[in-house]
DNA sequence: CTGGATCCTTACCGATACTG
DNA sequence: CAGTATCGGTAAGGATCCAG
């Protein structure tokens, strides 16, 4: 029996998960997923590692609670890694991981996408709501 | 001054709009589309039509009023098109419009990264909670 | 500087009932 | 079949205060 690649393992997985089925663990990885502040901050951290103060500042409008709490879930699904220098004051620096790294061309293309065609859906929108 | 293609325009806009910033109306366009419903909905349309039943089936679990809102969202922002057939009991179909099919490899590209890595995600989940 | 803990206000969303 | 309308529980998420 050949050794299996990772590429194998993850054709093999894309037949045995199947997201439109309610109860499949890939459902609830989709649902935080599908989340603006991770395609903000994974894409935040496209050039390198970048300090929680710096994420802040460059997401705009992201209280402290929502950044420390996707941060953490981040952290636990393995996209991101979290680096503490126990400075004084601490710094605390969070970098993709291998994993993360795979997930970011996707999150960017989102967030691209929507910078990119948010003139047509507003075209769109005024047409639809002077309908009737 | 030589006419501006389609293309140049998305350029511009992707200079103009940035989602970083919080008021820009692209971040209120990637919350609308970071919803697991929003990428559910696009790929189960990728083979053509599909009747609002037909949506229902294939994605497990959706209630009839997150399927129903959604697929007005979609349709508001022309990404998605209703189609009425006016027989006994009416008919209706849902099919992507030009401008949801670029968005469409974007989001089965979600979709199929959380089927392909769930695996390496719950790995990554069970090794953070065992730490302390 | 980087959070944890708490309160409190939405807004999401499922369940249910009703309609052309 | 394909919705609309309403109610109500729950959870998301902002604001604030405090701490290492």
């Amino acid at each position: 029996m050949p050794t299996q690649s990772a590429a194998d393992r993850r054709a093999a997985a894309r037949l045995a998960y199947d997201a439109y089925i309610a109860k499949c663990p890939s459902r609830q990885l989709l649902s935080t997923l599908s989340d603006k502040w991770v395609s903000l901050i994974l894409t935040a951290l496209a050039g390198g590692a970048q300090r929680y103060s710096d994420l802040a500042r460059t997401i705009a409008g992201v209280s402290q609670k929502m950044l420390t709490q996707t941060l953490r879930s981040l952290e636990r699904d393995g996209l991101v890694s979290r680096t503490l220098t126990p400075s004084v004051p601490v710094r605390v620096d969070y970098e993709l991981t291998d994993l993360g790294r795979t997930l970011l061309p996707i999150m960017a293309s989102i967030k691209e996408w929507a910078e990119a065609h948010i003139e047509d859906v507003q075209t769109a929108r005024t047409r639809y709501d002077n309908l009737t």
